[in-house]
DNA sequence: ACAAAATATGACGTTAACGTTAAGGTTATA
DNA sequence: TATAACCTTAACGTTAACGTCATATTTTGT
């Protein structure tokens, strides 16, 4: 399937505005056009696009930090698919150490955010509960 | 202990500006000031600012997605502590359900993020693990 | 084929969340 | 007690992340 961009917007709950500047700041790839400069997206673009909604609502990081994210997906990908040329290429042991260190880094933070959520949500609960008992009394009451 | 501001912004990691901000728009409450007007924190007001930085990192939220947050935890507080007066005060019982139910879009929202996080974790692990993967097949090499 | 609707690229506007500087009082210390 | 280091408010500056025109093309429905 192939979308304008409003269909684009639409779908992923952004504004057609946010999806230029998205692209204009290269958080995403700029996609496919028309012969005469219609952008085009297909699917993937789609899916990448709804990956960076989500994370930016569910991590709560700003479009830079966003695209650093990004970017580290990116070149864990980049080197995995060259694999096998990897000898070859300008990839050095201490690059591919560098990748490791800083997905560890992300992993960590992202227990970090977990185990404090989970807390919040326990706090919440509690609340929850609190709340409820008082309704609760209340009603016995009538 | 009591603190001056430039000591509370040290322990919470805001700038003193934020704090003063913070306080301008109703975030935090005001606290104590010497007789010539010089701001006082104590252990209580120095906990309350760590947990709006904790919550503002964690849950990625504007301060006044914050600000409900807060005034939410707050008016839990309040209606529990006047329980047993409760039903002489204004509290109404449907203000209370309001409140219940608040408080479980809260639960509920913080359920989808904790899932999210969870999920862009695992990503992230398996990212790692084909990184350490080519990094290993790299040293055997030597 | 042509009007209506959608898209493109500027460019300026807006809001949140502070930063920074200025101009004065206050507190600590040598 | 003076003076450096810190505090106060006020006011203007800054940056990110878009919103909102304006103007020109393109695409679409009839």
């Amino acid at each position: 399937m192939l979308y304008k961009i409003e269909e684009a917007a639409q779908t992923t709950g952004l504004t057609k505005r946010a999806i230029r500047y998205y692209e204009q700041i290269g958080l995403i790839s700029a996609p496919e056009r028309t012969e005469k400069g219609t952008r085009v997206y297909d699917d993937q673009d789609i899916e990448r696009l709804q990956n960076v909604v989500t994370a930016k609502e569910v991590l709560g990081f700003s479009l830079q930090e966003l695209q650093q994210y990004l970017d580290l997906k990116e070149q864990v990908k980049t080197v995995y698919s060259h694999y096998q040329s990897v000898q070859e290429t300008t990839m050095q042991h201490e690059d591919l150490k560098q990748i490791s260190d800083s997905l560890q880094a992300q992993i960590d933070m992202l227990d970090q955010k977990i185990n404090q959520m989970t807390t919040f949500k326990t706090e919440m609960e509690n609340l929850k509960n609190q709340a409820d008992n008082v309704l609760s009394s209340f009603n016995k009451e009538k």
